[in-house]
DNA sequence: ATGCATGAGTC
DNA sequence: ACTCATGCATA
């Protein structure tokens, strides 16, 4: 069954897999079932043609809008394309001012978060189910954002999928009786196991005291007109990499305290503001594992949710939850260990190889040629986000890390392509020290 | 918490 | 074809 005649993803969805499939590669030749990669997956594609209200430009508009000359060029196999819009808006609020500076300063370590209790059991079924219901005060009709910059996206109901497979990426708290706060189900009651603070009040608003503010520390980059970039210790101008820090550690604190979950706070996040996130931006933005553009761009939306959350403690604020994907993914490769090895061998030699080299590697890997390339594409950005995989916890390794990963970053310094082996960039930066 | 993936925007 | 911002699906 090595040669697949049948593509896993595609809108007839027809799947009959029975284990796991082995994607056949498309135009490489066959591959060998059993090696290099597979698709995981017990097939099934959520087919959630949610309509959505789309609102996909205002963004970039502002800061390029040069050449607008191609959308969709390349056609992928797997893509049905749905005309989905998501909140790829958020793109670039910030973007307009766009510094290219990474991080610098302290600890990023997450001393060993006291995780969050998972209670992913009765998620998914909260969504449509009068079991766990969401409701909202019967007065909220109108869910109509404020058509400003960034669109709303209300959407509307999530229909569960066809597939049969799992998801646990709804909500998770839903008890009967939980109000809204701001654009998200109130936790903590009775029977949710919120490690400690029901707020059912005032939650201790501690840590008002705050700490410092001083505005100073590197110059970024400049930006070309746009926002002006001063007095940093606002949280309305651009951050500096330590208020970033700060800001993202006090937030984890205070949302675990609130008892809301990463995907909470997403979902929130988009029925008040019309910018939805997932869980693993939001995670990704408490691990500092966002580039500094990015970091800037979320946090006003996190700051002002967390203003809301702690004001509005009990403020009737509904909203509607949008949750739509529609889009057909392909499903997730694994690559081998022994695979991903060589791929980080060849990474080490060459971050970024050529079009043709990619074809023989993805040849020799007997992976198809696109998994290579976005293997790459993924290993590079993982590069240039810092927080490698093992450093950063011990005191010492925060400390290197968080004051000179500086500006290894810098994007647009070589004219051709020379990147200093970026490679193992920031290990050496720090040895350098 | 992360690995692989998609897409818009660029170069 | 690459970068960047994001996210589904997973471990």
């Amino acid at each position: 069954m090595a040669t697949a005649a049948s593509n896993p993803y595609l809108p007839s969805n027809s799947i009959l897999s029975s284990g796991s499939i082995v994607h056949s590669d498309s135009g490489g030749g066959g591959m060998q079932p059993g090696s290099a990669a597979v698709t995981s997956g017990s097939g099934g594609y959520r087919g959630d043609p949610s309509v959505k209200m789309v609102q996909s430009d205002f963004m970039q508009g502002a800061m390029a809008a040069s050449n607008g000359g191609h959308m969709l060029s390349h056609a992928h196999q797997w893509v049905t394309s749905l005309p989905h819009a998501a909140a790829a808006a958020a793109a670039a609020a910030v973007a307009a001012a766009e510094a290219g500076s990474p991080w610098s300063s302290s600890p990023v370590g997450m001393t060993g978060s006291p995780q969050q209790q998972d209670v992913k059991n009765s998620a998914r079924d909260d969504l449509h189910t009068g079991t766990a219901l969401h409701h909202r005060p019967p007065h909220l009709a109108p869910h109509q954002t404020h058509a400003g910059a960034w669109g709303s996206t209300t959407a509307a109901h999530i229909n569960s999928l066809s597939g049969g497979q799992q998801q646990q990426q709804s909500l998770i708290y839903s008890q009967p009786g939980g109000f809204t706060v701001n654009g998200m189900l109130s936790p903590g009651s009775q029977s949710l196991v919120h490690p400690g603070l029901v707020r059912g009040d005032t939650p201790d608003l501690d840590h008002g005291s705050h700490h410092h503010h001083h505005h100073h520390q590197h110059p970024h980059h400049q930006h070309h007109g746009g926002v002006n970039n001063h007095d940093p210790h606002s949280d309305d101008d651009t951050p500096t990499s330590d208020d970033l820090e700060q800001f993202a550690k006090q937030f984890k604190q205070r949302r675990i305290k609130l008892g809301f979950t990463q995907a909470d706070v997403g979902l929130a996040l988009g029925t008040l503001y019309g910018n939805v996130f997932s869980q693993t931006t939001i995670c990704r933005f408490e691990a500092l594992q966002l580039s500094f553009k990015n970091m800037c761009k979320l946090k006003p939306l996190l700051n002002k949710w967390l203003e809301e959350a702690d004001s509005s403690t009990g403020s009737p604020t509904s909203i509607d939850k949008i949750a739509a994907q529609g889009r057909k993914r392909k499903k997730r490769t694994s690559i081998e260990v022994s695979v991903k090895g060589a791929l980080e061998s060849h990474f080490l030699k060459c971050p970024k190889p050529s079009a043709q080299e990619i074809s023989t590697l993805a040849d020799n890997l007997q992976l198809e040629k696109e998994v290579v390339r976005v293997w790459f594409c993924n290993r590079r950005q993982k590069e240039k986000r810092m927080t490698p995989p093992g450093a950063a916890q011990t005191p010492e390794d925060v400390y290197s890390q968080g004051h000179f990963l500086v500006d290894y970053l810098k994007d647009a310094s070589e004219p051709s392509d020379q990147r200093v082996t970026t490679t193992s960039s920031f290990h050496q930066v720090i040895l350098a020290h």
